[in-house]
DNA sequence: CGTGTAAGGAATTCTGACACG
DNA sequence: CGTGTAAGGAATTCTGACACG
């Protein structure tokens, strides 16, 4: 529930640095968002706006372009891998749940 | 002696989005970069490049404007925790001389 | 499919200066 | 001193499209 410094995850490169950050062009950056790959915010007029971590990601995905590796099986692993987040977030709740119906577990910050 | 992740001082952010994240107008933001207070990378052809410890240390520095500070008595009291900061550096460097000199302390990472 | 490019426009950023107080 | 603003130009970013393979 933080919330203040993620400086990670803060979306405020703009596509021209992130060129200069993954070598990518910016008609690569703008294509891989086409095909759902990543997902920057806009400035109120529209310009797009990176984290860290989406910087991260697009040079992964840079990587896995070069061993030739199409958009779309990337997106599939990737949702596979949000897949199996959210499942081991559920499982995690649901053993909480367990666990505070039968023991009454204080409210702990994890 | 790391500098791979460092998220929170690498120069990416444009002067735009800086001026949102911190309230101030991208005048005052030159500005204080003309009295020495804060000091953004370059982009090949120009354009300033601010990280999140400059966005920090802008909104320090709206506030001390606030309360009826100076530029030049901020700059002045960063220079004093400058020194400080660099002090308290030798004094460290000068202990481990000693230590080492006298015990041999292995290459230890810190 | 993945990426380059030319097109035209709108917004961004830069510097140096004048203004006011 | 600290900040606003108009000025003019150069670089940025955006979208939709045509091209090639």
């Amino acid at each position: 529930m933080k919330e203040d410094p993620l400086y990670k995850s803060r979306k405020v490169i703009t596509i021209g640095v992130v060129s200069e950050l993954t070598g990518l062009s910016e008609r690569q950056i703008r294509y891989y968002e086409e095909r759902k790959l990543i997902f920057p915010e806009r400035t109120e007029r529209g310009n797009r706006k990176y984290s860290f971590s989406d910087v991260e990601r697009l040079i992964d995905i840079a990587n896995k372009r070069d061993e030739g590796v199409r958009t779309y099986e990337i997106r599939q692993e990737m949702l596979k891998d949000k897949k199996r987040e959210d499942d081991a977030k559920i499982r995690n709740q649901m053993l909480r749940g367990q666990l505070n119906a039968r023991f009454g577990i204080p409210k702990g910050k994890n």
